[in-house]
DNA sequence: GGCGATAATCTCGTTCAGCGAGATAGTACG
DNA sequence: CGTACTATCTCGCTGAACGAGATTATCGCC
């Protein structure tokens, strides 16, 4: 009962950090005239730019959990606000390459730049190796978790 | 630089879970012809009843960011669906104080059981000593973020 | 003790995100 | 080349959430 309580205090804090992540993001989002929905694509779109992984219409929608004809509206939405841009893929006509603004990198950057400063903050007081510990506890967490699904 | 980036891997370690623990909650609620704010909601509530804490539909809609319409949508919803009941605050007439249900908690349960059992797997190659310094540093990012906002 | 001020909740009408079904256009493969 | 397949988009609809304002209960003040 100890242990279990013990593991149920680690779920709360991860759910409340949740919470508070998903709060940052809505309170973001209202604050920028966009959707919760629209902040999750952004953050998809900006991880996908980073990391070289070309954005099609079909696999921003599998991400989010969109059908084709939300994924469309969601597209025109970001489109009209110039976070993105459409052009289609040269070696498959039928796909539509997903193109993020500079703006939307600008926007990114201002919603990350005050979170990230705040984890810096809350991470001065812990050693390397405490950190470190930390990673791999979420590291682990997330594995775990998708693997559920 | 170096430094900087160690803290980035954990923001977006952070980010990672939410969206992982988001997705959770969705799929969760669709399962159980629920909306993601129902599911939402009675988290809350499921706190409230936990801590004590007596909630009302302001109290409710408040900590989920919905107006006063939105959130009697809300109760009138998971009230059909026999999850919370409403009853009059006898000290203030004005008031109306929820109730959650013996359903609600089962529900509850049935979705945080899965979730503590995983959190508890990825728990198990660690040291109670690590598993502290988890928590106290997920305490550190809730104490920041939530004082940033 | 009545009466305006205040607070909590609810009602009405509207907007718009997301859904299901199906159309359209491009591709692969026999 | 025709048939099966995939990616995206269009159309019509449902319902969650919004703004404005009505309703009901309580409190403070004279």
């Amino acid at each position: 009962m100890d242990a279990k309580s013990t593991e149920m205090g680690l779920v709360h804090l991860l759910r409340a950090v949740t919470v508070e992540f998903d709060l940052l993001g809505a309170e973001f989002a209202v604050r920028h005239g966009l959707h919760p929905t629209d902040v999750r694509a952004l953050i998809h779109l900006l991880d996908a730019a980073r990391s070289g992984t070309r954005a099609t219409p079909g696999w921003l929608g599998g991400q989010l959990r969109l059908n084709s004809a939300g994924t469309t509206a969601l597209v025109d939405r970001l489109e009209r606000l110039g976070l993105v841009r459409r052009s289609k893929d040269v070696a498959d006509r039928r796909r539509v390459l997903l193109e993020v603004e500079e703006k939307a990198t600008v926007l990114g950057e201002t919603f990350f730049g005050p979170v990230i400063g705040e984890v810096v903050r809350a991470a001065e007081g812990f050693e390397e190796a405490e950190l470190a510990t930390v990673r791999r506890f979420l590291t682990a967490v997330l594995e775990s978790t998708a693997r559920a699904r």
